[in-house]
DNA sequence: GCCTTCTATATCATATTTGATATATTAATA
DNA sequence: TATTAATATATCAAATATGATATAGAAGGC
């Protein structure tokens, strides 16, 4: 795995606290992150484009602070709050079936 | 929305006790429901070709009701799970991907 | 019939994820 | 600079998802 991929997992705190506890990630853990990430960035384009957090918490009875955090990629958020987010912006399945695909 | 898809989704306990219930799905839900079925489809699909519950319960330190609950559709079963089980059983961002853009 | 393997169902304590709230920070603009 | 809008961070109680365990069915071979 490449350094910069390294950096830009490791940024937002995902699990790592060291290097070696980073590569005990498995290939499955790793993807995930990655997927989760993928999502995280395409959400914030797509949102941004659209609308404030604000205005997308209130369309999916969440909240602003949970958006921003599923915008930088916390670790706290889960994949379906991030494809929940991702419909209410209006993507399709197939918008988010491309993302994931993209990863790797 | 048409005859056969509502009996699909209603199949499996899907949030609804009567229909007008099942109307208050909003399109993102129900487009969320469906992309969790076809993962859950697929991923039952994939696993049975290569091991049983039981395998591939041990090789994501899960469990086998876990497994037959995500391979059943179960409610309680999260996009999470279902993602990673299919990671377990080799899949590539792409086949997930892929997966998740057919819906519809 | 019995035995074995695989899958489904039920229960539950623990862990994770949630929206809400308060508040801090940043950015833009008058 | 002061004001405002937008975003980020912190905390937390409630809701949801989790793996574990026990056990029940189902399907097949003997």
């Amino acid at each position: 795995m490449d350094q910069a991929k390294r950096e830009r997992l490791v940024a937002k705190g995902w699990k790592v606290g060291s290097v070696s506890d980073f590569l005990d990630l498995t290939a499955e853990e790793s993807i995930l992150v990655e997927i989760k990430l993928a999502l995280s960035q395409n959400l914030k384009e797509r949102r941004q484009k659209l609308m404030t957090q604000t205005e997308l918490a209130s369309k999916m009875s969440s909240s602003q602070p949970r958006i921003a955090k599923a915008e930088n990629g916390d670790t706290s958020v889960s994949i379906e709050l991030l494809i929940r987010a991702m419909l209410a912006t209006g993507a399709t399945p197939q918008d988010i079936g491309q993302v994931i695909a993209g990863v790797r």
